[in-house]
DNA sequence: AATATTGTTCAGCA
DNA sequence: GTGCTGAACAATAT
């Protein structure tokens, strides 16, 4: 049996994964091509003055694009950097005529030599906007190491020294890594068999070990499926439902608030302890 | 029609 | 100062 969250198949939640793909996206419609102008459309998105985004945007030319967590900027010709975070429901589009405008469009980049860029965001979550520097902004956001960026053992285990938190909560904080969100961070516990509850410092070293070892396993799986691939049968993400049957051991899936959020779990093989 | 959904930010507290 | 928790916020589909 499928189990199928509907808005969830519909808006996938941009996290690290998600953004990975709309890095993809925007450089292969956008890189090295000159904006020749910007229409913000609901300046509720756009940080500062709606007007001072579409004049600094108006001619750059993007050279390059990073992902640094749930972030994506794009470094222009100006000493400023375009800065974009998707909220809960924002994403890319691209289109041809103006008459095929996605609904919730927020901001339009019109290209040169054709076509147009649509940022959408249907619930207005998403930011967009001109910062000095990506460095500066990390700096100021106090964002800590990129999860999928080759983050060593050493490192990983150094951010969750001296922390009491909930796992979940850990995982998902961006002051201590950068790119993991409610989703993933619900499916790197599943593979661990680890419950989200438990507080990070009543882990065991080697239980820490699988947690660092499966979120590495997890981003890489899912960046590589870019949403289109199918993900591992043992994954939880198509059965991320309360009532679901555990497709490792299973169990029963049961939903639960942790830190605010709501987390999936299997009963059986991510018992409390 | 009330509820559920998310990442970020911030107030309050130990 | 620091870490943790819980709430508020945006908008909308069900």
């Amino acid at each position: 049996m499928l189990f199928i969250i509907s808005e969830f198949k519909q808006f996938p939640m941009p996290e690290l994964p998600e953004i990975e793909s709309f890095k993809d996206f925007f450089e292969s419609k956008a890189l090295r091509k000159r904006i020749e102008k910007v229409k913000v459309k609901d300046e509720v998105v756009v940080s500062g003055k709606g007007k001072t985004f579409e004049e600094g945007m108006k001619n750059q030319i993007i050279s390059s694009f990073t992902r640094y967590g749930k972030y994506l900027f794009a470094d222009l010709e100006r000493d400023e950097t375009l800065m974009m975070h998707f909220g809960m429901t924002g994403k890319l589009k691209f289109y041809e005529d103006e008459a095929e405008e996605p609904k919730y469009t927020r901001v339009i980049f019109n290209l040169n030599g054709g076509g147009n860029l649509a940022f959408v965001c249907r619930r207005k979550l998403g930011r967009i906007g001109l910062v000095s520097s990506m460095e500066d902004f990390i700096k100021e956001h106090d964002l800590g190491p990129d999860a999928a960026k080759g983050l060593d053992w050493e490192a990983f285990s150094e951010r969750l020294k001296g922390r009491s938190g909930k796992i979940k909560s850990i995982l998902m904080n961006q002051q201590v890594l950068a790119g993991i969100g409610n989703v993933y961070s619900d499916e790197i516990l599943f593979q661990s068999g680890i419950n989200p509850s438990t507080p990070v410092n009543k882990l065991k070293e080697e239980e820490l070990q699988g947690i660092y070892k499966n979120m590495n396993s997890v981003l890489k799986t899912v960046i590589k499926a870019k949403g289109k691939d199918k993900l591992p049968e043992d994954y939880l993400h198509d059965h991320r439902k309360a009532g679901a049957e555990c497709p490792k051991c299973g169990g029963e899936i049961v939903k639960e608030t942790v830190g605010g959020r709501s987390a999936y779990y299997c009963r059986k093989h991510q018992e409390k302890k």
